[in-house]
DNA sequence: ATTAGTATTATTGTCGACAATCCATGATGT
DNA sequence: ACATCATGGATTGTCGACAATAATACTAAT
């Protein structure tokens, strides 16, 4: 059994991830070091720490001897990080047709109906969806089995993706039609044709793209 | 003008960035803190900062309390890293093929000349085919502008690449096949084929990973 | 009044020491 | 003899303080 030995710095890690994700800490605005050790009443040394792991997934931007800033959010970032996402996950796709077992899959599979019944039961509700869609997204990346990718997406680009979501206010009335494709994109994978998944998972990314291009220009 | 402050942790950073991609740390061993901080003569704190920007490049691996180690070499991490590279290198090219100034095509232009040059001169050496061909993929990679992707590679994979060459000893009889491909891809960028440059990159690097494998059958 | 230069303040980078955790060695019991 | 547990040593995580650098406020000169 492997040991999971959580640090001060993982801690305080986590909460500032999710203070930036859920835009407490604003977008733009500037990291105070010895404020947020004040803040979470502990020394700057594990805060550094976080930082460091911070600035890894794109959340801040550091510039030496002059502190780091919370990034902005940018049209232009959403899409660079678009593009980057059709192309990655298009790729995890087609490794999880090849390299996934069957066990996998079906686990797959009950995943979805399990999606299927909580958007039932919240019907309208958009939160549940995005958890399932992140949860979809995520499983199929795990599945490729190609360590770096699996880094890049889930532990470099994932919480950014999240802060896009969350502070433009992504309720989407993609919420069906976004279950409908996990389930072409897995039935894909179950008739082991990587090609056509891949295919699948690029039009699915990019049609949330262009959803939200969508409500970037209606919003402005 | 933008300053360039450099800190005693990136110094320490560039030197034991180099001592691992040239195998003088062996891949594997375990890197003491102590003693790296006596060797370098700094304290622990650049060179814990050091050693965070070591693992996202993943040349080491860390452990929570248990420390860290320089990363193995295997057959199926470098394949898991071209397979990453002919995605994302393919998408670096046909975006620098839309998004390119003229002028900048040209300096490509020169560039490959000045490799042909650099080539005739010490034909057979492949070290400044190496080179040449790093810099080659830099500057496409940089030219997509997607910060994003030029992060990913240029900073998080690329040194895990190198590494990956010098300790394989990657001499490689590619040298005037490389280069001639350097050229079609260019030329597909200067007429503006973004499809074209993307596939042709794909197969380079595809090229590329086929002949290490061979070597590593040859080799075992 | 505006700008250049300077002094002050605050923040980051670095240091040495302490505390908590892990690894290795050896003792002990069956 | 082997497995388990305890102990000692070493390493990592954390802390508070100092030094170096950058941002700010103020003074002075045109």
């Amino acid at each position: 059994m492997q040991k999971d030995p959580i640090t001060a710095a993982d801690r305080v890690l986590l909460e500032i991830q999710r203070a930036i994700v859920a835009g407490e800490i604003p977008a733009g605005s500037k990291i105070s070091e010895p404020e947020l050790a004040r803040q979470f009443d502990l020394s700057r040394a594990p805060l550094r720490e976080a930082l460091a792991r911070l600035e890894r997934c794109h959340l801040i931007e550091r510039i030496p001897n002059a502190g780091a800033r919370v990034v902005k959010l940018t049209p232009q970032g959403l899409i660079s990080l678009y593009q980057i996402r059709e192309n990655l996950e298009g790729m995890a796709c087609r490794l999880a047709a090849e390299q996934m077992s069957d066990d996998e899959i079906a686990q797959m599979q009950s995943l979805l109906d399990q999606h299927l019944s909580t958007q039932r039961v919240r019907e309208g509700e958009s939160y549940y969806q995005e958890a399932g869609d992140v949860d979809f997204h995520y499983r199929i990346i795990q599945a490729s089995k190609n360590p770096y990718l699996i880094n890049i997406l889930c532990d470099e680009l994932y919480y950014l993706v999240r802060m896009y979501r969350v502070q433009m206010g992504m309720a989407g009335p993609r919420v069906s039609r976004a279950f409908d494709e996990h389930k072409a994109i897995l039935n894909a994978i179950a008739s082991r044709d990587g090609e056509l998944a891949e295919l699948l998972m690029r039009r699915h990314i990019s049609a949330s793209r262009r959803n939200i291009e969508l409500y970037l220009q209606q919003g402005n």
